[in-house]
Parts: structure tokens; C-alpha cells; sequence
RNA sequence: GCUCCCGUAGCCCAAUCGGCAGAGGCAGGCGACUUAAAAUCGCUUCAGUCAGGGUUCGAGUCCCUGCGGGAGCACCA
């Protein structure tokens, strides 16, 4: 190990070696003295930027993804600074949630206690893993201080009427009797934490009405396009999963008011022979009520199994279709023509409008139902008249030749495949003949003309849920009066503080632990003083974080939640680094705000995060670590072990950020032993810090400055390993002319030993601090600009060109960098390798890029 | 099923605009130092870029097809 004693041969001074427990216990109270990070300083004149890590939720100690995200974050973190920028770079507290609940109620403790508890620990171990955070900015969402703001925000999407009440089905868990998260039920159908299969069940719950905001969300992510990775685009494209089509009013026999379905295929109305509605939705009740007496008992059987199926079931796309006749006819507002109405689960209530008008013949879905109960199919879309002029392939045959459709066995009622492709309307009344994309836009006419439909988008995006039954969270800022009616509360009483724990049963019973506490709960209505209670959900936690970003501005503002002076100062962030588990969700909702918050005028701007790094995962032997499979690194064990720089260069060497690092590909005693060597340069430096650095070694110089010159370019790009892989040449050739070269006192290796701890410091700061002490200097190398390179010494003496002859290299020469086309070729044509591959045969083309390759051809 | 990403040495990974396939590390080998070992230092082996085709003077890089791996979404009308 590094720190093991040298032999005693060591002559006596020079025995110190690198010993990362001492430097990190020798440095870190000097820092803690000089405050290098603090960005608060109003009189501060260098330009602003915003770097931001994804805060923790404090769950007992760091683990090693945390350690992966704050050692990147870190890095552009420490970058910019380096670069002349005032460093925003906050930390806080995502502190709210479930498990400290559980937690407390396993031990029968307070929440708030274990919550505290485990962000003190947390905390040191931070401070020690030396990410350059402004500790004075540091927040906890659950403290009153915040969560008031939380709570103003309600109240301000409430006013606009973008939080509101609805009964709705949600995931319900029969033992632990509480509302899940759909992120809390796993693809079994099943609960994560009481393993319980989950259940529907109707609530009345609180919503954010996110699904207003779908087309922004969604088309402002093209501004995004090169800032954010574009997995995490994609990711959030799938998510809102716009789809364009039409609104078809049906009028429905034996009913006042029509239906409304959705479709993306309005063209294919012609070719609709029934329509299906969703079980579980209250039109299919209502339907089936004007419906005889063994209709319904059919369809109360089939609902209540539709009912107990779990999600996994329900979701298997190749089960059996299943349905219920409902005993009544819906009109085709084309052509008359009356349609069965079934009930079938295929069908989701919560999309659309909860009812499609069935196609077989062009969509999968409905043909497989046709097929099932014996359904007319008729095709409308001749998908073999060329529309393009060019006959829809099949498939490829194992000759590589076009399979084309078969005319006999197109038939989908036959060949049981719905014909979804491109083709000619038939059979459609005045939309025969046309196109699938004229027949849309016709067809959206003649509905629009008549009233009976329009042209309309979809989205897959729901509306965000937001109360939860618990306890440790915000609770809700709303009081309901005795008749029923809803009161915000007044934002000058906020905040609504929590209730004491203590005394509170905070077990889940199905409805929020607050509803307990009486003396809370039980208030004077703000409007005329009648009796009134208060809300007693609290807030998702997803809530806390969609605008923390915009606190850290100002975290002890009383006043108000963030000052829009300091956000047009700050904001939005310019550096977002985070997990990908994120992508969606968290990302989504802070952006949704973002847009409420612009708005309502408080912000300029519309997307909070201008640049995204997602970080990949650390795992073990190919998989991910977990309890069960017993596959654990541990945090602290890597940091006792290998030291806090060892461990943050690792993670930044390991790869490309965004790839996940299994840490048996790595090796933390690799970043360690090139730590040491390092080290071990700037302690042999033996000139001192005026020497003028010309008079150094020209080539370590090139060496040094070419690095100086790369690595900014590199770390923009997010290249930390390239830049770390640069940085160990460096310090490989700086050994190489201490050893064997000018020697310690040449002043080329104190220029390198001195650019190496002041790159250091992005990644391994204790060592380049100790480095920087070792060169003579004050402490603060964090502190320390970039040196520019010189670009004098970026210029090779010579460099060599590379003769090709049809394609292969045939010579190589050494030429000047500023050597002209002309000479080069000359050379080029002259060398021996080009005339002895040429020989006899013709030079057809002579292509000359100097001063780097010479690409010669020829004929014969 | 739809959408996207990735295949370079035994392993992790580099390779600005298409221009010598190798920067760096791990593992391995040899050597120096040592009574020996550890540590340290020096030297060093190892791939022609998953396969096939195309464009080009020139392809790891661009295009097409296939194979392999990964991710997201999915009875979403």
C-alpha cells in the first residue's frame, strides 16, 4: 500500500511518502477555514454559472452511486471555476418521504429524528468526499422554512385551477392499506414493499393538471436537443406519447347524449363494425343499464374479474381477448349504419375517451376481438393499390428478394393480420379513391361540417397525483368547510405545520395519519369562522423537488419562495447532473412547474435545466448491487481503503460518464498508485517557483502545454477519463525527465508538476492541495485559474506525413508542420516507397492534404 | 410490436473534419532495486475495429442489410 514505510535505506527527509489519511486530515480543516466555495458574495464580478447535482434523499450514508454523481458534478463544478466563473454548485436535502415514515414506524420513533439523524452522518461523509458545494446555501425540504413555499406553489396552481380534486381509480394496497405510486407497483402487479397485489380502487385525490402543459412539455424538448442526452428526450417523448387523430361523435340508440371516441385513423370510419368501451369505465355502467337483466349480470361477472385481474395480466398482450355484449347500438355518423357496443378490457378507461370504434380490418387489436366473438370484418384501405407508385413490401425472403402481398390471402378476416400500412380507401363513400393521409384530412371535413367530430391529439400522459396518505410530507394547504367547499388557506397563516408525531398512530389505515390529530386537524373556517377541517393528505415528494433548484437562490428568504432578481442572475441552471432513473419523472415535473412558474410571471424563462449529464450506474459483475444477490461495494470501505481522491478519480476514469462503471473493471488501486506518482513529481520538484519556465525541456513543455491546450475542450464534453488519461501522460513524461532527463531542477518539470496539481483538482483535490503546498505556494489551488497554452509550443518541429498508394500506407515522412502542398507531393512522389509500390503503373490521382497524408492512385 | 443507443487488444476504454487503429489504465510477461518479499521504477506481448455490402483516393468513423448486447414505451385506439 502507498502508505506503508519506505526501507531504511531512504536517506533521512526523504522518506515521506503518499499517505492520503494525513493529507485528507490536513486539508480539510484548512478548507473549511478559507471557504473557497461560497457564491453568495453580491460584489462578486465574475460571470455566474450554475452547476447543480441531483440532491440525495438521506437514507443512512452514501453509497456509491452518490459517490459517482458528486465526483462528475464536482468536476464541472471545479472546472468552471477554474475557468474564471462564480460557481453556483449547492447541496441540500430531499427529506421528505416514505422511508423515514417506515423507518419510524418499525422503531416506533419520530421521523423527523431518523430524517436529521441521517443527513448529519450523510453530511460528513460529503464533506470529507471534498465535492466543492456552497454549504451555506444547504436546504431541507422538510423543514417548515421550505415546505412553506411548497405549499405557497399549491396554492398558486390552485388559483390558475391547475390543482384540483377528482375520484379516480388508484393502485390501492389491501394490506399495507394505502395508496401506491405507480413507480411502487411492480410489473407483477404487485406492491414493492408489502408484496400484496395491488388493487383499483376509487379515491378522491388531489392533481396537478400537467396534462395541460402536454404540447410545451413536449415540443420545447427541441430546444433542449444537444444539451440533454437524447435518451432521456426520447424517454420523455414516450412518456407524454402525443398521438394526432380525430374526435368521432356516435350517436347512441336509446340515448340523449352521443359518445366521443378517439381514433388515429378517422379515415378507416368506414370500415368500423362495432364499438368498445372500457369495463370499468361509468359509461359502460350506464350503458349497460338500459340493457336486460342477463346482460347486466353477464357484465357485472366480467367486470368484477376485469377487476381482480392485476396489472400484469391485464397487460400480457397476448392473452385472449375478452368481452361482454352490452345489449345496445351505436350509429356510424357516416353512413347510418348501426354498431354493437361491447365491453371488452382491451379497451383502458382512463385514455381517450374510454371507448374506440372497432376497425378489424386495419387495426390488430379489434381484428383479434372480431375474431374472438364472430364480429363482421370489412376492408376499407386497399393496401395493394399503389399509392406512391411502389407495391408495400411483405417481407424479405431468405434470398434477400421482396415478398409481396398475395392477393388471396390478404383478406385479414381470413389471415387473421389487420392491414394497419398505407394504401387507397374503398368502399368509404367520398373518401374511395383517396390516400390515407387526404382521406384524413377529408374526412376531419365532412365531421367538422356536420358537428360531428374534429380533428384531436391524444396524450399517453396522465395527471400528475399528488396527495399522498402519510404523514412525513407537506400537508396540503386547503381547509373544507362543513357544506362540502374547499378553502385555501390564506398564504399569510402559511405555513401549515406539521403536527407533533408524537402521540399520532402513523401506521397506514387507508386514510393520511393527520386526519388524527384533532387539535390540528379541526379549524375555524378562514371564510366565516364555522367549524372546518383541514386537508389532511400531504404532498408526493416529487412536489418538493420540481423547484428546489429555484430555492437554493435564496434558501433563507423568508420572505418569499425564491427572488426572481436572483433567478435572472442564476437560472436557469447551467449544468444539470443527475442518475438516468430520473429521466422521466422528477425531470418532467420540474419542468412542468418551470412553465406554470413563467406563467405566472415569476420566472423568464421556460425549461430549468439548460444542459443534462446523466450519469450511468455503479455495479458488480455485470448486475446490479443489491442486498439479496449479497453484491455490495461499500462507500465507506472504498474511502478507508483506497482514500476519497483514489475513489473520485476512479469514477472519473473509468469511462464515458453516462456508462455504468462495474467496479471490477476498475481499479481504485490503479487511481491511487498514479495518485502517489503524481504526488511524488511535485515533491522532487528542486527548482523554485520563479524559475522561468523557457529555459525547461522543450519537449516535456509541448507535453504540457498540448494538455493544456485539450483538456478544456475535453471536460466540456464531459471526456473526464480521456482528460485523466492525458493527465497520467503527463506525469508519465515529467518522471521521465526527472529520471533520466534535465533532472528536478529543470524548469520544464516544476511547469508540468504545477500543471498537474492545478488539473488535479478536479478530480483528486486533497492530492493536488498537498501538491500545491509541495511547489511552494499558499493552499487554494481550487482556486487557481487555468493556464493558457502557449501556442508556440503546439506547434510540432516536425511531424509526419503518411504516403498512401491505393489506399495503403507506403511511407512515412518526417516534414515540417508548415510544409506546402506542392513540396509535400514532390516528396511524396520521390520517396522510395511510392516508387518502388507504383513501379510501372499509371498515377491517375494525386490527393495532398499537408502536411498529413499524401494519398496517391493509380491505374494499370 | 414501436422508438433509441452500443459492438475497437484477455478486460475497461481512446482515436477533433473521413487521413498512420493506441492516449491511458487493468491483467499478463521480462528486467532493475532487495538476503527475500512488498512497494517502486524501466521495458514489453496482445486487436485490424461483430459480419457482409456500398460511397470514397482513403472508412473504426458516412449509408444499407444482417447478427449480438442494452435501454425506454407498449392491448394507448
Amino acid at each position: 500500500m502507498a502508505h506503508q514505510h519506505e526501507s531504511a535505506s531512504s536517506a533521512p527527509g526523504e522518506d515521506e511518502v503518499y499517505d492520503f489519511a494525513s493529507i485528507q486530515k490536513k486539508w480539510l480543516p484548512v478548507w473549511d477555514e478559507m471557504k473557497p466555495f461560497r457564491s453568495g458574495d453580491p460584489d462578486d464580478k465574475r460571470p455566474r454559472k450554475y452547476v447543480l447535482d441531483m440532491f440525495p434523499y438521506p437514507s443512512g450514508d452514501l453509497h456509491m452511486g452518490h459517490a459517482e454523481v458528486y465526483a462528475l458534478g464536482d468536476v464541472v463544478a471545479r472546472y468552471w471555476r477554474q475557468q474564471g466563473f462564480n460557481v453556483m454548485h449547492p447541496i441540500g436535502w430531499d427529506s421528505f418521504g416514505l422511508p423515514a415514515e417506515n423507518a419510524a414506524i418499525k422503531r416506533g420513533i419520530d421521523p423527523r429524528g431518523w430524517t436529521y439523524d441521517n443527513i448529519a452522518q450523510q453530511k460528513a461523509s460529503m464533506r470529507l468526499y471534498a465535492t466543492s458545494f456552497d454549504w451555506e446555501r444547504e436546504l431541507h425540504t422538510s423543514d417548515p422554512e421550505y415546505y412553506k413555499w411548497n405549499q405557497w406553489l399549491f396554492l398558486q396552481l390552485y388559483k390558475k385551477g391547475l390543482a384540483y380534486r377528482k375520484d379516480s381509480w388508484v393502485n390501492w394496497d389491501p394490506v399495507d392499506l394505502t395508496v401506491l405510486a405507480n413507480e411502487q407497483v411492480l410489473p407483477d402487479g404487485t406492491s414493492e414493499r408489502s408484496g400484496a397485489v395491488v388493487v383499483k380502487k376509487k379515491l378522491t385525490q388531489w392533481y396537478f393538471r400537467i396534462t395541460d402543459y402536454a404540447d410545451r412539455l413536449l415540443d420545447d424538448l427541441n430546444q433542449l436537443e444537444g444539451s440533454w442526452p437524447s435518451k432521456v428526450l426520447n424517454m420523455q417523448r414516450n412518456w407524454i406519447g402525443r398521438s394526432i387523430g380525430a374526435d368521432v361523435e356516435f350517436e347512441i340508440e336509446g340515448r340523449e347524449e352521443r359518445v366521443t371516441v378517439f381514433t388515429t385513423r378517422p379515415d378507416t370510419l368506414w370500415g368500423a363494425t362495432f364499438m368498445v368501451v372500457a369495463p370499468d369505465s361509468d359509461l359502460a355502467a350506464e350503458l349497460v343499464e338500459g340493457s336486460t337483466p342477463e346482460i347486466q349480470e353477464r357484465f357485472g361477472t366480467y367486470l368484477t374479474a376485469v377487476q381482480k385481474s392485476t396489472e400484469m395480466e391485464r397487460q400480457a398482450t397476448d392473452r385472449e381477448k375478452t368481452g361482454v355484449f352490452l345489449g345496445r347500438y351505436a350509429v356510424n355518423p357516416v353512413n347510418g349504419e348501426k354498431l354493437p357496443i361491447w365491453a371488452a378490457d382491451y379497451v383502458l378507461a382512463d385514455y381517450g375517451h374510454g371507448a374506440v370504434m372497432a376497425v378489424p380490418a386495419h387495426d390488430q387489436r379489434d381484428l383479434d376481438f372480431a375474431r374472438a366473438f364472430d364480429l363482421p370484418v370489412r376492408v376499407v384501405v386497399d393496401v395493394n393499390a399503389p399509392v406512391t407508385g411502389v407495391i408495400p413490401v411483405i417481407d424479405i425472403d431468405e434470398h434477400g428478394d421482396p415478398v409481396l402481398p398475395d392477393m388471396e390471402s390478404t383478406d385479414p378476416a381470413e389471415t387473421g393480420i389487420a392491414l394497419a400500412g398505407e394504401g387507397r380507401l374503398m368502399n368509404s363513400g367520398p373518401l374511395t379513391g383517396l390516400s390515407k393521409s387526404n382521406a384524413i384530412k377529408k374526412v376531419i371535413e365532412i365531421l367538422a361540417a356536420e358537428g360531428r367530430g374534429r380533428a384531436a391529439k391524444n396524450y399517453r400522459l396522465r395527471d400528475w397525483l399528488i396527495s399522498r396518505q402519510r404523514y412525513w410530507g407537506t400537508p396540503i394547504p386547503i381547509i373544507h368547510g362543513a357544506d362540502g367547499t374547499e378553502v385555501p388557506v390564506p398564504e399569510d397563516q402559511l405555513p401549515v405545520l406539521l403536527p407533533d408525531a408524537e402521540g399520532l398512530d402513523l401506521k397506514p389505515k387507508g386514510t393520511s395519519p393527520l386526519g388524527a390529530a384533532e387539535d390540528w386537524v379541526n379549524v375555524p373556517n378562514p371564510i366565516d369562522g364555522t367549524p372546518a377541517r383541514r386537508d389532511a393528505d400531504t404532498m408526493d415528494t416529487f412536489v418538493d423537488s420540481s423547484w428546489y433548484f429555484l430555492r437554493f437562490l435564496n434558501p433563507n428568504d423568508d420572505t418569499k419562495a425564491f427572488d426572481p432578481r436572483e433567478a435572472e442572475r442564476w437560472a436557469p441552471v447551467d449544468q444539470y447532473v443527475g442518475g438516468v432513473e430520473h429521466a422521466i419523472l422528477h425531470l418532467l415535473y420540474a419542468r412542468f412547474i418551470t412553465k406554470v412558474l413563467f406563467d405566472l410571471g415569476h420566472l423568464s424563462f421556460t425549461e430549468p435545466f439548460s444542459a443534462l449529464l446523466n450519469q450511468g450506474m455503479v455495479i458488480l459483475d455485470g448486475s446490479k448491487m443489491s442486498k439479496s444477490k449479497g453484491n455490495i461495494v461499500y462507500f465507506t470501505e472504498e474511502v478507508e481503503k483506497h482514500g476519497v481522491d483514489a475513489v473520485r478519480l476512479t469514477m472519473a476514469f473509468a469511462g464515458p460518464p453516462e456508462d455504468d462503471i462495474d467496479w471490477n473493471d476498475v481499479s481504485p488501486v490503479g487511481s491511487s498508485k498514479f495518485l502517489a506518482r503524481a504526488w511524488r513529481v511535485a515533491k522532487d520538484v528542486s527548482s523554485s517557483p520563479d524559475v522561468l519556465w523557457k529555459n525547461g525541456d522543450p519537449g516535456l513543455r509541448r507535453v504540457t502545454h498540448r494538455f493544456l491546450a485539450d483538456a478544456p475542450g475535453l471536460v466540456e464534453s464531459f471526456k473526464f477519463n480521456v482528460v485523466v488519461a492525458r493527465l497520467m501522460e503527463l506525469v508519465n513524461a515529467t518522471r521521465k525527465v526527472i529520471d533520466s532527463g534535465a533532472g528536478p531542477a529543470d524548469a520544464a518539470v516544476r511547469e508540468a508538476a504545477e500543471v498537474t496539481a492545478m488539473a488535479l483538482n478536479l478530480f483528486a483535490p486533497y492530492t493536488a492541495e498537498d501538491m500545491w503546498e509541495k511547489l511552494g505556494y499558499q493552499p487554494g489551488v481550487a482556486l487557481v485559474q487555468w493556464r493558457k497554452a502557449d501556442p508556440n509550443l503546439l506547434i510540432a518541429e516536425s511531424v509526419t506525413a503518411v504516403v498512401q498508394v491505393d489506399g495503403k500506407v507506403r511511407d512515412k515522412l518526417t516534414v515540417s508542420p508548415n510544409i506546402s502542398a506542392d513540396e509535400l507531393e514532390a516528396l511524396a512522389r520521390a520517396s522510395a516507397g511510392v516508387q518502388r509500390s507504383v513501379g510501372e503503373r499509371e498515377i491517375v490521382n494525386v490527393i495532398v492534404r499537408a502536411p498529413k497524408v499524401v494519398s496517391i492512385a493509380t491505374k494499370g
